[in-house]
DNA sequence: GATCAGTGCAACTCCAGGGTTGCACACCAC
DNA sequence: GTGGTGTGCAACCCTGGAGTTGCACTGATC
């Protein structure tokens, strides 16, 4: 798990959350899921401008991506909200970030060095 | 500010990002760029299995996503990691897990109450 | 100036996926 | 049972974007 955070690309779960993720109609199916709880998708297709068809699709992208669930309750069934992959897919960014910050500085510490020691030997090194 | 990571779905700058980081390759070149600081997009090129001009236009939506910057060194550009957006992304999608967990919470203790007012008063209610 | 490497722009192919329609099936109410 | 309501499945457009190729341009190097 330490591995997958600093890796950054090879990352199992976050990639297919970060791809839910970026189409906003499921981020809108998100807001909606969140705002009034357990949901069934031809409710949510009302609100949206999409068919209930749509919908579905985005619901199972979203339940593959660990982003939702759903119960059936008697003929329909109630999607909710799952807060785990997104919690672990924010996580995850917040380590790449931070890692991005560590590189960056390491760099240009580098750098920097390469810098003096070139101003102080000159070009005697090769 | 505060707003946006509250709503969720009206992000300026986070969708871009999400839209991004949606890519795997766009994930590897970004790998690569912390990896090793400022490089070009043909040295890029070398280490993907796609053109330099499938890296270019990659750049470029890295680039609008304010996840990378590039400067001109001479005839060739030197692109590099702009932690900023991520950073950015990664505190508006912590935001929003706590903004579900929040909810969930509220709605639950909702329903909890209804079932104990409905146990309570029967069905003397309708 | 001539040459070569790196970049930028434009047109083109191709396919994943967002969206639709249509129909068959399951379930609740009457 | 029968009718309505909700779900599931399958086939089908169609646009966007990932990737390619080709060429013109610009900046080093000799």
């Amino acid at each position: 798990m330490t591995d997958e955070a600093a890796a950054g690309s090879g990352a199992g779960a976050v990639d297919g959350v970060l791809a839910a993720l970026a189409d906003p109609t499921r981020r809108r199916l998100l807001d909606l899921l969140a705002a009034q709880g357990e949901v069934s998708a031809t409710t949510l297709a009302e609100a949206l401008p999409v068919t209930r068809q749509a919908v579905v699709k985005h619901l199972a992208v979203l339940d593959a991506a660990g982003l939702v669930g759903g119960r059936r309750v008697g003929r329909e069934v109630r999607y909710e909200v799952r807060p785990a992959a997104l919690d672990a897919t924010a996580r995850w960014m917040v380590a790449l970030a931070a890692d991005w910050d560590r590189r960056l500085a390491g760099i240009k510490r580098l750098a920097e060095a390469a810098e003096a020691a070139e101003a102080a030997e000159g070009d005697a090194r090769e």
